[in-house]
DNA sequence: GGAAGATTGTTGTTGACGACAACAATTGCT
DNA sequence: AGCAATTGTTGTCGTCAACAACAATCTTCC
């Protein structure tokens, strides 16, 4: 542990460079290097090809967003799954694991790991359930619940981050757009 | 390798789920597990607080269109940053292996390990530059050029999923709100 | 011109994460 | 009762980001 907290500025802000209109129509066979100028101008290169790609946008946007939330939420040493995790229960108290799993498309095992920090950490508890003796009812302790309230107003900041960062009205439909994998 | 085409029906469509609007206001602090009616609904869970979060479904919707291109590209066996790597090569020829980990976001370590693979297969090569003996100029092979070419048609293809996954304006818009990081 | 520092490619380690397989305990079905 | 399915758990494998260290090479500065 304590590892978590990198918050190393690798936010570069590099980023938004303007598309120049010239394609170079790059499929020049010549094998020999281009001469000397390629040294210097590695600070616009232009991808081109890759600027109609919506996987690349939406990864290179989903590593942005997850580093600013780990580094908003470093104090308190959360990560996005954990706090989704907690979010869950705390919505729905006794869930199982099973049901928290498929509900936030993680997997089981992977499930038990995370568990067992936030277990360790007397946010959760799992609680064997009188029904079925096979599942843990889950639930957060006492401590756990004014933790998320925490979490939730450093989450909250993040979000205004993200506001800022592609502007308020542009975040809220992003989130309209993919309220079908929420 | 021969790993990695798992297209493996992993595609589960059960998301796009409706969002119930009862909100049950969860926060009853009842230890006592809530009977055995929690067994059964475990497919209308509402994980209310998250929907808020673009960086949950970012993730989702990340991991989705992923999916899709690796089971798009499977026949060619071409994953996202393999691709993005061809790419921008191919529309900048001669470019350092620095060059290219700065524009697309990766660590140079992390280069390396993807030019190997697509070195092993003809389809990229690493010329020693004359100006300056420590960098390799970055190239397509002859095979490479070709192969990008049927690459990205595969690619449009995989966009088109896209586009009937979410509409095709809001792909659009999509990909306008999020040119900042491309 | 030569020493000190920076850069480039490389190797290796760590940790988070998704996918999968196997297993014991328990439940459900018939 | 018997057999299939489910639940939590453990373990393995591969991907990926973040670091650290290193040799070779360039750059800078005295």
């Amino acid at each position: 542990m304590a590892r978590n907290s990198q918050a190393g500025g690798t936010a570069r802000s590099r980023i938004a460079r303007s598309r120049a209109g010239t394609r170079p129509r790059p499929g020049r066979t010549r094998s020999g290097n281009g001469s000397a100028h390629n040294d210097l101008l590695n600070d616009e290169i232009g991808l081109d090809a890759l600027a109609g790609h919506a996987g690349y946008a939406v990864r290179r946007f989903q590593i942005w967003i997850f580093q600013d939330f780990i580094r908003t939420l470093a104090a308190v040493d959360i990560r996005p799954t954990q706090y989704s995790v907690m979010t869950v229960i705390g919505a729905n108290p006794g869930l199982s694991q099973m049901a928290v799993a498929k509900r936030l498309g993680i997997e089981r095992a992977r499930l038990v790991h995370l568990l067992d920090s936030l277990e360790h950490r007397d946010l959760v508890s799992r609680i064997k359930s009188a029904t079925d003796r096979r599942s843990h009812a889950l639930h957060l302790t006492a401590q756990g619940r004014t933790a998320l309230a925490q979490f939730k107003r450093l989450a909250a900041e993040h979000e205004r981050h993200v506001a800022e960062k592609i502007g308020k009205e542009n975040r809220e439909r992003l989130l309209q757009i993919l309220s079908a994998f929420t």
